[in-house]
RNA sequence: GCCGGGGUGGCGGAACUGGCAGACGCAGCGGACUUAAAAUCCGCCGGCCGCAAGGCCUUGUGGGUUCGAUCCCCACCCCCGGCACCA
């Protein structure tokens, strides 16, 4: 029984890990085989796994292989527990960048996404994802945003697009308008050029329409730094908005409004705040004042965004002359416009409470207002106040309400107004609906014509895709460059056949990427963007993963989109991803963001030519938590590729076994087997992946022990 | 200011959410093999005291709960990310 014999797995004693040759016959071998394709009538379970799709901008950096590199281990791993898993990839391809670079080059942005993409689609190849390249979708390719186009018609076909003119963000440098979710501490979110404001004529959506929705994360499994962000995005605030009286001669409005979250406040108003954009300023402004305000207007319109929106400036403002009446005393207030008072949220007006409110307790202090406390806080001695009063105690110079406690204030004094109709509860939102149109070329054109018989008409949808030129001038005038392509502007009405003109702005990118996951259930389908089937089998995403830069906007726009589709009778979903992981972001060696500009780019090819694929994939893994991120430090890495050479050795070479079952250390043998599995098992389903492969490492180094011991190991569990 | 995450050896990090802190790896030190080096293998590797056995200290700071705290509670300091004059 005890005959001991030598097992020799591998072709030659002397065989060594050589990670260029085993990549290249395996991935060659997948490829041919087409393993990795995915059939949509296969009897196991679906499983759908998504990364975030690359802008295809030329080169695969190490943040790309720290994307997906995880997340392609997962998708195996879900694989090989039974699931038929959907994971695909494509490219988020119109944009900025390629315009910006046929500019800089004289190429046409579409030859230079092109190349990019060949180019790109190489590289992610060498890193043996198991990508299911047979649905590869390109959302500049004419197939694919001729499906873009088809969802803006259905938005406007519901009433979920429409087009008003509006001052909106604009960036001088890209030369478009931005969606708010695109401006960042009043800068471009793209380039960090400081924001202005134009007025101008924008194609919006309606995701206002779904904000109560959008804030109900109840069915999701996402972290909740992404929730957070969202909600905080959204920023419901409950309320009133309450009337007050305006009689101004010569006016024709009768009253102004305000939103509040502190209505039962209302007894102290001691003064009445418009934003300088107000339209009512230009109306109530008395002769006397009209100079001064007219200035502040002015100086306010000129003053760029960061400097209007730093908190710690000195609070100024300026009289209309103007009055308004406070219903709920008859009390007549002064009417000022101060630019701590933004036209965008609420109403654009605020009524002055300095007793309560901090802000407008520093104003009155400044224009010598009054200050009337309502509340009696429990800490107030009843002296003159230093700063406002907290919430707290009981309601004072109220009328009806003295002696309310806090607590009962709110929903007292909202059903007092609506009683005596003064006002009502109502809910608002800081989220803004969003801006699509962009002033530039390089991107699915809207499909809407405009006829001076038939006004806005919308492109039937048999006449889709509408197609970009492909001989456009693409400098930037701040206008879409496709306004001076004759071709392209002159068309006829679908209507009438009268000579019409198209629309020439484009879509917002993000528009792309908000279906995209449903394309790719069904990417070669042009009869519709996708078939009802499909969508029944694969939708939704059951993992999505990507970085928390998209936390409100990719992630919100594409919830947005979803919820409208189901309410449109298209899918019957309610979320597009289910679960999300926010991997963490590699920095260079540094520390900081990787950046030509600051030379600190490690380049993955390098490491992969060095290493091998497998090495550096495991090793982006066993830096650290997936979700943290971290500086990029090179020299760890030979850690990873000496446990790769120790595995395959421990595999493949000699070993002296025997038949001990039961022995002990058989037994230790076999419980170090499976309680690896177990970690990992568990590792990988929680994206644990740098204790997955300690768990791994350990166990390697437990079977070299073994190996190396002299002692006879039992040949099955050995073997296992 | 508000919200979220974090602070553990020289470094990246681990510790099954209350049970031997420092797994795994890098760097370092010592050794084996080698004419030599690389590669590989073996050993050591938080700090202080000690020849040693061993002892004391140690998870940002200070307190608390507990037989027992990196983990729970209170207060504070620092770092990262997000939001921010939102009425």
């Amino acid at each position: 029984m005890n005959e001991t014999t030598t097992m020799n797995r591998s072709a030659g004693a002397t065989s060594r890990y050589d990670p260029r040759a085993i990549e290249r016959k395996w991935q060659a071998r997948w490829e041919a085989d087409g393993i990795y394709h995915t059939p949509d009538d296969d009897p196991r379970p679906k499983w759908y796994a998504l990364t975030m799709f690359p802008y295809p901008s030329g080169d695969l950096h190490i943040g790309h292989w720290f994307a997906m590199s995880p997340s392609d281990a997962h998708a195996r791993f879900m694989r090989m527990n039974g699931y038929n898993v959907l994971f695909p990839m494509g490219f988020d391809s119109f944009g900025l960048p390629a315009e910006n670079a046929a500019i800089k080059r004289g190429i046409h942005p579409a030859d230079w996404t092109a190349r990019n993409i060949e180019h790109m689609r190489a590289q992610m190849k060498m890193m043996g994802a198991m990508f299911d390249w047979s649905r590869e979708i390109i959302t500049s390719s004419p197939d694919y945003y001729k499906w873009t186009q088809w969802w803006f018609l259905q938005l406007l076909k519901h009433d979920l697009a429409y087009r008003k003119s509006q001052a909106v963000w604009w960036c001088p440098k890209d030369q478009t308008v931005l969606a708010n979710e695109q401006v960042v501490d009043g800068t471009c979110e793209r380039c960090d050029t400081p924001v202005t404001k134009r007025d101008l004529e924008q194609w919006f959506f309606r995701i206002t329409r779904y904000a109560d929705e959008l804030l109900d994360f109840s069915r999701l499994e996402w972290p909740e730094q992404v929730t957070t962000m969202q909600r905080n995005w959204i920023g419901r605030s409950e309320g009133a908005e309450l009337r007050f009286g305006l009689d101004v001669p010569g006016v024709d409005e009768r009253e102004v409004r305000v939103f509040t979250t502190r209505p039962d406040t209302v007894y102290g108003v001691t003064f009445f705040v418009l934003a300088p954009e107000h339209p009512l300023v230009e109306k109530i402004t008395t002769p006397e004042q009209r100079p001064e305000v007219e200035a502040y207007v002015a100086q306010a319109r000129r003053e760029s965004e960061i400097e209007r929106m730093s908190t710690d400036r000195e609070k100024t403002g300026v009289f209309t002359g103007a009055y308004v009446i406070n219903l709920f005393n008859g009390e007549r207030v002064p009417v000022w416009i101060a630019d701590y008072v933004l036209a965008t949220y609420g109403t654009g007006a605020v009524m002055g409470v300095p007793g309560h409110d901090q802000r407008d307790f520093e104003f009155a202090r400044k224009y010598g207002l009054p200050v009337v406390p309502v509340f009696a806080h429990p800490d107030w001695d009843g002296g003159e106040l230093t700063a406002a009063l907290p919430h707290g105690g009981r309601m004072i110079n109220s009328g009806p309400f003295d002696g309310t406690p806090d607590e009962e204030a709110i929903p007292a004094v909202i059903k007092y107004a609506e009683e005596k109709g003064y006002g009502r509860g109502t809910v608002s939102y800081r989220l803004r609906d969003w801006l699509i149109s962009r002033q530039r070329m390089w991107g699915a054109p809207i499909p809407v014509v405009y006829c001076d018989t038939h006004g806005v008409v919308p492109v039937p949808e048999s006449d889709l895709p509408v197609l970009l030129p492909d001989d456009a001038e693409f400098r930037p005038t701040g206008e879409s460059p496709l306004k001076y392509h004759e071709g392209f502007l002159n068309t006829t009405c679908p209507i009438g056949g009268e000579p019409a003109r198209r629309e020439t702005d484009t879509l917002d990118t993000f528009m792309c990427s908000s279906w995209y996951q449903m394309r790719y259930i069904d990417p070669h389908n042009d009869e519709r963007p996708f078939s009802r089937d499909k969508a029944r089998k694969w939708l939704p995403v059951d993992q999505y993963t990507g970085g928390t830069e998209h936390a409100v906007m990719h992630l919100l726009y594409t919830r947005f989109f979803t919820k409208a589709a189901r309410d449109m009778g298209i899918v019957e979903i309610d979320e597009p991803m289910t679960r999300l992981f926010s991997q963490g972001q590699i920095l260079g060696p540094d520390g900081q963001r990787m950046s030509k500009s600051r030379g600190n780019v490690v380049a993955p090819d390098g490491e992969v030519e060095k290493w091998g694929a497998d090495c550096f994939r495991a090793y982006l893994m066993f830096l650290g938590p997936w979700d943290q991120g971290g500086p990029y430090d090179s020299s760890g890495i030979v850690g990873v590729s000496r446990w790769l050479h120790r595995a395959w050795n421990a595999v493949t070479g000699d070993v002296t076994t025997a038949d001990l079952p039961g022995a002990p250390s058989t037994r230790e043998l076999r419980r170090w087997t499976h309680r690896t599995i177990q970690r990992v098992t568990s590792d990988l389903r929680h994206f644990r992946f740098n204790t997955m492969l300690s768990a791994l490492m350990e166990f390697t180094n437990h079977l070299m022990k073994v190996r190396e011991s002299g002692e006879p190991a039992d040949a099955a569990a050995w073997r296992e």
